[in-house]
Order: C-alpha cells, then sequence, then structure tokens
DNA sequence: TTAGTGATATCC
DNA sequence: GATATCACTAAA
C-alpha cells in the first residue's frame, strides 16, 4: 500500500482523474474505494469555477498539486476536489463518488469532511490522503453531469470516470 | 418533480 | 446592502 505523492498529482487533470478511480480515499481511520471521478481542466474549460477568473474562492485551485478544494454546493453539501497539473493553472479532480456511498455530497458526509479541510494538503496531512493498494480495475467514460451553465461542447466532452469492472 | 440550504459573486 | 446562482439530495 502506496500514499500517493506529489508526482501523481503533478500531472494533467485528464491523466490523474482516470487514475484515481480504484483507489482508496483515508480520512481519520476510514477506507473508500473511489468509483467516480471528474476532471475540471483550467480557465478554458467552461465547466471549471475558474473559468471565469480568479476570486477568493477559485484561488484555491492556482495553488500547487495535491492541494484539496472543498466547496460547499446548495447551502448543504461539501463538495471535494484534488488540485492537479503545475501551480497557476487551475486544474482539479472532482471526486464524486466512492464504493460505499454515491453521490459527492454523501461521500463527504460519510468521511465527515468540511470546509475545514479547504486547502489542505492531500500529499502531507495528516488524516486526509489516497492510497494505491494495488487494485486494479476496467473504467468508462461519461459525460460531466450538473454543469448545464457550460459551453456545449464543455458539456460534450467525457471527462467522467467510472468504475466499470472489478478484475 | 420539487423544496431545502447557505457561501459566494454580482449587482445596485 | 440585496439578490441570483449553484460540480446536490431526499422525499414524493
Amino acid at each position: 500500500m502506496k500514499r500517493l505523492d506529489y508526482d501523481f498529482f503533478h500531472r494533467h487533470a485528464l491523466e490523474v482523474a482516470p487514475e484515481l478511480v480504484g483507489k482508496l480515499l483515508v480520512h481519520n481511520g476510514q477506507m473508500l474505494r473511489i468509483s467516480e471521478t471528474e476532471a475540471y481542466c483550467g480557465e478554458t474549460d467552461t465547466a471549471c469555477h475558474a473559468s471565469k477568473g480568479r476570486t477568493k474562492r477559485t484561488e484555491v485551485l492556482y495553488m500547487e498539486a495535491g492541494t484539496i478544494y472543498i466547496y460547499l454546493c446548495y447551502g448543504m453539501h461539501w463538495l471535494m476536489n484534488v488540485i492537479t497539473g503545475d501551480a497557476d493553472d487551475p486544474q482539479g479532480v472532482l471526486i464524486r463518488a466512492c464504493v460505499e456511498a454515491n453521490g459527492p455530497g454523501k461521500l463527504t458526509k460519510h468521511l465527515g469532511i468540511t470546509g475545514v479541510q479547504n486547502r489542505g494538503s492531500i500529499v502531507t496531512s495528516p488524516d486526509l490522503w489516497i492510497a494505491d493498494d494495488g487494485f486494479r480495475c476496467s473504467i468508462r467514460t461519461d459525460k460531466r453531469v450538473g454543469i448545464g451553465y457550460a459551453s456545449e461542447e464543455d458539456q460534450a466532452k467525457h471527462w467522467r470516470f467510472i468504475l466499470d469492472q472489478y478484475e
């Protein structure tokens, strides 16, 4: 079992996102198998929060790879992202679901993750990290969901990665 | 299908 | 200061 390090996240979101599927998300002693992720790729991606520029909320996206971006949606659901790529390049991967809980809001609730983890680092945090235990599986892709505000071409991109079948 | 919830951004 | 928006969920 190996903790994913800076080098793993220091790549393009479209490389990191599919590889995170099947990994273990560890928080305060709980371990959950990630089963669904989505990639958000920079200011040119109209679905990405940073597409409208850098603000107090989105500046986390510009931080270095491995930074945790937690965002409160609809007043009650914490959504968890991990920043990838170079610093000042606002891209990241949304953790959408794990085997034990489907839905990004349910996942963070299940793990007890809240905004206090925002701006932390998945590489150095003592109680929140992602591990590779050698698990292998096949993955399928699909369109991202819940991004109706994005351009049609961005909505059409298959940047959602779903655990399909155990090997 | 619809209500609920609150931080953030955008507009006065 | 006020309002509109939102990477969702549960209940019906």
